[in-house]
DNA sequence: GAGACCGATGTCAGTCGCTGTCATCGTCAT
DNA sequence: ATGACGATGACAGCGACTGACATCGGTCTC
């Protein structure tokens, strides 16, 4: 066995969830999640840049998933089509709604959590745009399909996680992509 | 003359802004800050809740100017019109473009007011769909119809603000809406 | 196989954002 | 006058985060 318990990281992730969970991000120190990982202080911060990362680390898969996705579409796919077929991957990654819904609770009981998480769906909006550039679409389209597309995936996502909801996640964003159109298309 | 010298609250924005021009946000302490409006740290706090909140306060102005147009458009008007309606009053709010532009360059160039600048958008989506809903519009659309509008405002007004750009923010505003209508109602 | 090197972690001191608490002192109503 | 009020100052303290240096198993080199 090495030096040090393996897996130093995912033990900080694991503790952090569960102190959040239970007494909440802002009574939760980063000396008490190192401890619980039987860790120090400073070795939290040479896995993660902040207190709040900790909870957002995975989310860079959700994002190269989605512009492999928008770079795989077929070619005769249109901007809000490649966007579509990259929000349906989603449920790929997406899997455990229950650790999704609690996850969820701790960040939006929490207005910080609730800013990180802001900026890693405009990151996933800008990582969308530049993968719709890829395909030739011009900026001002790709940016308004990348935006439009994110808007839809943050409403089908809260009622995927919503309690009482029964309808995949696929589904959802299907509903949520008819309803945009209808919406969109209904300006005068 | 009373005690102190008055606008303690301005002086403090103004020297803020300075600052953060001059040495960047995070080289600028709130010391700093205080000082130069010829106060002391504990009072910067008194009238601003964060470091950062000294760039957004004016914000909920134009929270409220989008939530009075859209409950002023008339009965007619579909979700997206009313939403149109609001984001057309922004120019009445956002007269100069200079200082827009000086202010963006300060969020732009850092993380932490790039997510405080994204949660108060969020804030205005918020209100705007409540304002919606308000109107008789279901959760669903009144959600996707102001989160579409807000990617449209956001799209035009980087347009704006963007280095030799001519047009005027309603006729971006127009431009975007259209062109979200267009790539919404393409999808197969 | 001895020693040089490496990489993950520990230790410690320090800065800064932010808060609670109490003191200060013009102003204003009575 | 006097006492309540309100904006500010002074000060102590907590916790997030950083830089610098030490530690010590594992691994590589010769």
């Amino acid at each position: 066995m090495g030096r040090w318990q393996p897996n130093a990281r995912g033990r900080l992730a694991q503790a952090a969830m569960e102190l959040y969970s239970e007494h909440g991000f802002e009574q939760t120190t980063v000396a008490e999640i190192a401890k619980r990982a039987g860790l120090t202080e400073r070795t939290f911060f040479r896995h993660y840049a902040d207190k709040r990362e900790v909870l957002f680390a995975g989310g860079s898969v959700l994002e190269d998933l989605f512009v492999r996705a928008v770079a795989d579409a077929p070619d005769s796919a249109g901007p809000i089509d490649a966007v579509a077929a990259a929000l349906a991957a989603a449920d790929t990654v997406l899997l455990d709604r229950e650790s999704a819904r609690q996850r969820q609770a701790v960040i939006d009981a929490n207005a910080e959590l609730r800013e990180r998480e802001l900026i890693k769906l405009a990151s996933l909006a800008s990582a969308l745009t530049a993968a719709l550039r890829g395909r030739g679409v011009t900026d001002l389209t790709a940016s308004l399909a990348a935006e439009a597309g994110i808007a839809v995936f943050k409403v089908a996502f809260a009622r995927w996680i919503a309690e009482g909801e029964r309808k995949d996640l696929p589904r959802l964003i299907r509903e949520s992509l008819d309803e945009l159109r209808a919406v969109a298309s209904s300006l005068s």
